[in-house]
DNA sequence: GAACAGGACTTCG
DNA sequence: CGAAGTCCTGTTC
């Protein structure tokens, strides 16, 4: 059955306007739902002429320059050293204004995405909206494997990132250690500010272990308590793994559910913007590969082989090959499933939205977007989508006639028409 | 006969 | 309990 179906799918992209039957629109991800804006009064310590607006400009200044090795005298800008004091200062400024806007930008994208600052934090539903904005902004082709969580993004080298992403992959490697930077010199510098007395007003207002961020004279500040700086610390050192230990480490990772999970993110900067999968849990409809208990573990490599493969899906379905992992199982041995029998609920919009979304030659072969506004898409190859299904599912005995079942109890249900 | 529709029931998380 | 899987029968082309 080659057919359109419209989808009553509001929220295939931000800005398509989409019929909102089905419960998947934006309200209910929230997305750019701030939870808390709080606004303080502005005052800085220390600030120049010349730069006055600047600071008047972002309001409250949170970051103090206290790693300024060039100091003047009582705050104001008559400096011993002269120019090259006014130079250092306006360095020391330029530097907190670029790691300024970079929090901001980041504070931005976290609210808008529902993730935890801290990257460490994450869970693999966080990695993969993330990876997809990246992708977005950067205009990069999405990896097929996005549900990766944080601390095995921030594990892996730069050569992981680009077998996990060929066209990309240095760019969201570049961009995580933004991010990892941005967080640690906020933290670096709240630790100065603490330990030298420089408060600033934001300081002053604001917990210690707050993200604060200016919006225009407005700081939002989210009451949510971050973890012991200290704490943090020990961690990053802890995120520097050699590359050879990747897999052992994601191993661990994938078999720990403990860890990166949504017990974490408490400590995030907005803490609980912890935003709902469609399907009503925190897990995605790739839950199937990475939600995994100790028997469905799978590592890093598999991933990335899965990646670079491209799954093997491509070609006649009936040579359909899915090249396992880092090695060949035995012939009598039960070959490990790349789609783990898992776990999360794995919903059938879902997976046909994901292909939509994320088109490639593989499953732009099977189902497309007819009028994405509308959100009407046509099944090119029944089968092919069925055997897609099958996989995901690892349902060997998945065929169209059931699938096609499921797809009816959509149009039965109102939210998705024929 | 293939494709599709839908009822009824089971399985699974 | 809801979503999906399975099996079945009926209809249409």
């Amino acid at each position: 059955m080659n057919e359109i179906g419209s989808c009553a799918w509001p929220s295939m992209s931000p800005d398509a306007q989409v019929k909102t039957e089905y419960p998947l629109d934006d309200e209910m991800f929230q997305v750019g739902k701030v939870q808390e804006i709080v606004t303080f009064n502005i005052t800085t310590d220390v600030k120049t002429e010349a730069n006055e607006d600047i600071y008047n400009g972002f309001g409250a200044n949170s970051f103090d320059s206290t790693n300024s090795s060039l100091t003047c005298e009582n705050g104001s800008n008559q400096c011993q050293n002269g120019n090259a004091c006014v130079d250092a200062q306006q360095m020391d400024i330029y530097r907190d204004l670029i790691l300024r806007h970079l929090i901001q930008d980041i504070s931005t994208t976290c609210a808008k995405l529902g993730l935890p600052t801290d990257a460490q934090n994450w869970t693999q539903e966080h990695g993969s909206r993330w990876i997809s904005e990246m992708c977005q902004q950067f205009s990069l082709t999405s990896p097929r494997q996005t549900y990766i969580s944080g601390r095995v993004l921030l594990s892996m080298s730069q050569k992981d990132f680009v077998a996990l992403a060929p066209e990309g992959g240095d760019t969201l490697y570049a961009q995580l250690q933004l991010w990892k930077t941005a967080f640690e010199s906020y933290h670096q510098q709240q630790n100065g500010s603490q330990n030298s007395g420089g408060i600033t007003a934001a300081d002053n207002s604001t917990p210690k272990n707050h993200w604060a961020m200016n919006t225009g004279g407005q700081t939002m500040v989210v009451d949510q308590p971050m973890k012991d700086t200290s704490t943090l610390r020990t961690e990053f050192v802890q995120q520097q793994y050699n590359t050879s230990d990747i897999h052992q480490q994601q191993r661990h990772y994938f078999s720990n559910g403990g860890i990166g999970n949504e017990a974490h993110d408490s400590h995030g900067f907005f803490g609980n913007g912890i935003l709902p999968s469609p399907s009503g849990s925190d897990r995605s409809s790739n839950a199937s590969m990475h939600d995994l208990g100790d028997e469905d573990c799978i590592d890093l490599q598999s991933m990335l082989q899965m990646q670079q493969d491209g799954m093997r899906f491509c070609g006649p379905m009936t040579n359909m090959n899915i090249t396992s992992v880092s090695q060949t199982p035995s012939a009598d041995e039960p070959r490990p499933s790349p789609f783990p029998r898992h776990s999360g609920t794995v919903h059938l919009w879902h997976f046909i939205r994901e292909l939509l979304d994320h088109p490639n030659k593989q499953y732009g072969s099977c189902v497309r977007w007819v009028d994405r506004d509308e959100g009407t898409f046509k099944i090119e190859s029944s089968h092919h989508l069925a055997r897609f299904w099958g996989q995901r599912k690892n349902r060997a005995q998945m065929n169209y006639d059931k699938l096609s079942r499921s797809l009816r109890q959509y149009y039965k249900k109102g939210g998705y028409l024929k």
